[in-house]
DNA sequence: CTTGACACCGAACATAGGTTCGCTTTATAA
DNA sequence: TTATAAAGCGAACCTATGTTCGGTGTCAAG
């Protein structure tokens, strides 16, 4: 396929197109382009989308308002885009942060809570395996005290809740000595605990099992920077 | 969820406006869809898609030509929490591993691509930003040579598309005189480029601007544990 | 220097297309 | 039957929006 040097207002009308498709479910006039774009003149947007169609990305309909589609949907379509259905969208409630000083804030069973849209994170069921986003729960970590997971500040886990864990499992937990929360891999060891960091050159902790408390089980870490 | 009893007319609305925006890539007017339903008046037509509204069937927008869109009823009753419904999953192709020794399989603009299902990642729209599906690929991260930036074996890092990048952004880089690719901060500094890693306890390396290709800049970094 | 292609501007123009309103027809209940 | 609401009609209205055109600035070729 040939190379199109496209000028920057080009692909910057193209995607603001692609954008604004998506989102409103009909395609933008040529006065919507122009103020996004900030092109001051209809028939400099008109100029454009004219050659955007010979280069073949879009296709117009002429006097049609709002007479534009792009052209690459063809395998969009093909591909097996919303069939996936079934896995759908999960909304977990963000409860709050988690730190090295202080106890996660892990929600009980028994009250109703309110959860603002805000503070919802979307998550894809097949992310968090087969649980139901009543057992789950995500926190935001604050501080880089958990560098040693491999969790940086800003991150977000995604936890389910449980107050057992088997071995392996990477859970967060409370040490009632230290006074702190860590994300850890939990082996119980006879009347002990090993906390293993999930990076492979930090050596393990070794806790009384008395002194550990799990908040529940990290399932996923989400991270994401812009 | 109720059972409205469309009339044949309604459901000749919706059905027609459904092949209609399939077939075109943008919505009906009303007098296009008055035409092909046969109804005489423009305003018959309105007040029908005004009940379609009211059905929650469809949504409109006032004084916007061709300002319809279809909502999609499965997926609203089946939300576990109602929450805004234009924030969906999109498919991220999962084209390939990243390790230190290899550059990143980049996915050219020329498509032709077949991605299978099972090498999709979901990713909830808003993680990513506003870009679409196209502009965005997914790389699963082998060896833990990547620790530096916090990011572990096993991980999915998706990446907007993207050969340049500001200040601060963090991107895979091919190092072509290391030959390597790492995830990095990206610094310009005249004809140097600072790449720093996002552990903060952790030096910059410094390299000659020529040497450094950016692959992509990341846009979110996904573990999941179970 | 002139020429012409290219990108852009602003304004005027024409019509596509949403909205409103008075009126008629059909259905449902009293 | 009559009353009342729902559904439909047609025309008028108006603005949202695509199109056209004369004119400007830039840049490279002749």
């Amino acid at each position: 396929m040939e190379d199109y040097t496209l000028s920057t207002r080009q692909k910057n009308i193209l995607t603001f197109i692609e954008n604004f498709i998506d989102e409103n479910g009909y395609p933008p006039t040529i006065r919507e382009i122009g103020e996004a774009v900030e092109i001051a003149s209809t028939s400099v947007v008109n100029y454009n989308l004219n050659k955007l169609v010979e280069y073949g990305l879009i296709e117009r309909a002429p006097e049609v308002s709002r007479g534009l589609r792009l052209i690459n949907r063809e395998e969009a379509e093909a591909l097996p885009i919303n069939i996936a259905d079934h896995t759908h969208l999960l909304q977990v409630p963000l409860v709050g942060k988690i730190a090295a000083s202080q106890p996660v804030p892990v929600p009980g069973e028994d009250f109703g809570y309110y959860y603002d849209n805000d503070d919802m994170i979307e998550v894809p069921q097949n992310m968090v395996g087969n649980f139901s986003y009543e057992e789950l729960f995500a926190l935001r970590v604050t501080g880089d005290s958990m560098i040693d997971a491999m969790v940086a500040e800003g991150d977000v886990i995604i936890l389910k809740r449980q107050n057992v864990a088997r071995n392996g499992d990477m859970v967060a937990v409370w040490l009632s000595d230290h006074g702190e929360t860590t994300l850890k891999h939990y082996f119980l060891e006879g009347s002990q605990v090993r906390l293993q960091p999930a990076n492979p050159t930090m050596d393990p902790i070794y806790v009384d099992a008395k002194q550990v408390s799990i908040q529940g089980r990290v399932l996923a870490i989400l991270r994401t920077l812009h």
